[in-house]
DNA sequence: TGCATATTCAACCAAATGGTTGACCGTTCG
DNA sequence: CGAACGGTCAACCATTTGGTTGAATATGCA
């Protein structure tokens, strides 16, 4: 069926993978860059990260020797959809909304609804 | 690390399990009626449904020789707050916090910020 | 040119995953 | 009681996953 959201959650299964996604939230990063705080060899964080860029949620660009990664957070929209669909989850988008309030508030920005 | 947020993703990631959950979202179900349209054993299920409950998605309560089981949307909660933190889910939030609001407001409740 | 750096490839390994089958256990019912 | 039903257990199997190591490739730099 859907095989999109198998490779998704999939992606986001493994506590290495979720800790990349949150570097990578910082800044884009180098492949060797991403691999320097973990106690696993290169060729494993590579590896994360092709499985990552097949779920859709980095993308990979070369420039010269150096591979740059990237998030691609709407590629969790699906995942995120999905996971809404079973409810009772309005709580929960009330306080990332009300975060994402204040955000725009402290930027003084006029919100309308 | 974060093994709860493992087991949730990982019980995601397999679509036979998504389409229990879809079907659970309809009515609490027995063992076997979760079975019966799958071209699967019962002890596959079994076992799917044993994931499901470990990762807290669902629960299983036995009454007679029937095992019941029944949606916990609550623990997707963790999961989809970790996916929030990837920002750029606003658009998403904004719907569902929308709707809530409407929901609120043929309450007739005042809300606040 | 020649060396260092960035990354992948190939082969391998152990453990986990998703499935099967047949025997088993507890419960209900004629 | 004894048979049928609901479900699990145990053993097994193939495939996938997450990791390793050593060699290979490609780029940058002195």
């Amino acid at each position: 069926m859907d095989k999109h959201l198998d490779k998704i959650f999939a992606a986001l299964a493994d506590p290495t993978r979720r800790t990349i996604l949150n570097m990578l939230l910082e800044d884009d990063m180098a492949v060797t860059d991403v691999a320097e705080p973990f106690e696993m060899s290169l060729t494993a964080i590579s590896k994360h990260l092709i499985v990552l860029m097949q779920a859709g949620i980095i993308s990979q660009e070369k420039r010269g020797r150096v591979k740059w990664c990237k998030l691609e957070p709407d590629a969790l929209r699906d995942a995120s959809i999905w996971m809404q669909s079973f409810g009772q989850l309005e709580a929960i988008n009330l306080e990332a909304f009300e975060s994402f309030l204040h955000q725009e508030l402290e930027k003084d920005t006029t919100v309308t609804f």
